[in-house]
DNA sequence: ACCTGAACACCGTTCAAGT
DNA sequence: ACCTGAACACCGTTCAAGT
């Protein structure tokens, strides 16, 4: 879907038309690995336009993994938003993993090797912004700040990649959301089982 | 470190060679994205000549894949044998990361998009013979089997893959070996802690 | 200042042909 | 039965040239 605004880039946003269109082209999910040839082509603009803009192919999909960071953290920050703290792991854990089944491909962008955040410091910056939603939520459960939050993300990180990837087998009578909530049920409960010690 | 056999792969196991060669690449670190070409040309046989064994680009990294996934299996059950049932959580669960560590590369090629398992039983199935060393922990723990499988494999599987992005800030003093230590501590003591309601 | 067009080296894949 | 060699459409990237 994409909007019918008249070809503002070539004013001089072409960048942030190349980033939307990749945006789109993973939302419609027929892309696998997104070339830039393929994004220009999508914006109407020649193969060799996007290097005014990007160093490389690997910066434009950076570019774009960042504008997907920046959306993630808008979902957690939203979904954490009103709740009480009791209820804010579970909730903020399962908008996790909800944006992940929403944004596959982009998701999956978004922790490629194909990107790597070591070299784009401002692609960790989005990455680590988004991340606060969840490393905030230790110290309301007034646990162990450090390795709750870590365990909290990790868990909920590994539950998404390991459901999308389909190899969490999951039996018939189930569904994915009832799992979900059983897992983040249990682990809150031993979390509070030890602040109670 | 290649071997300096003679080339026996004109008499028949071709197909193991490229993947034997597939997985040394990965190894000396430099391929990023493992090129179908690439690997024929480091067996020294023609570009199409894969194709007598693989079907496309896909299955060839498929089954390096799973190659990857059987190593993975046998260093899971090595660390677990004869570790006492109260550590065993623990010790499986470090060799996890310390194989994601020790083998980024090919780790990361487990787990990427480019490689489906949804579309190559084989494969899935290697990953699930890993997986067991992990699930089969549960039991051990006299725990609710279902959910203390999966966030066992979930919490370790995420904690590998946010420490190999270089994701998980770690503190001026704190080395990774530490933080996976507390972290896998707290997590089993919460279990104990709900096991003992 | 920003984009096009042609060119380069490379890739995955196909297919006829060799042994 | 298994492999080669040439060919195809495609890709990322560079660079001179256009406006």
């Amino acid at each position: 879907m994409s909007t019918s605004v008249p070809p503002a880039y070539h004013h001089g946003d072409l960048r942030h038309a190349l980033v939307e269109a990749g945006l789109e082209l993973l939302a419609s999910g027929g892309a696998e690995s997104l070339g830039l040839r393929e994004v220009a082509r999508a914006v109407g603009v020649s193969a060799s336009a996007p290097y005014r803009h990007f160093e490389n192919r690997q910066a434009l999909l950076a570019a774009i993994a960042r504008e997907g960071f920046l959306r993630f953290d808008a979902v957690l920050r939203a979904a954490g938003e009103g709740i009480a703290p009791a209820q804010r792991l579970q909730t903020i854990g399962r908008a996790y993993i909800g944006f992940a089944f929403d944004n596959p491909q982009l998701f999956r962008l978004m922790f490629s090797p194909e990107v790597s955040k070591d070299a784009n410091p401002a692609l960790m910056e989005a990455a680590r912004l988004a991340y606060q939603s969840l490393t905030n939520l230790a110290a309301a459960e007034g646990l162990p700040g450090r390795e709750t939050a870590v365990s909290t993300w990790a868990l909920v990180h590994g539950l998404s990649v390991l459901l999308l990837d389909d190899q969490i087998r999951l039996g018939g009578i189930e569904d994915r959301e009832a799992l979900i909530g059983r897992v983040l049920g249990q682990f809150v409960a031993g979390l509070r089982a030890l602040a109670a010690h």
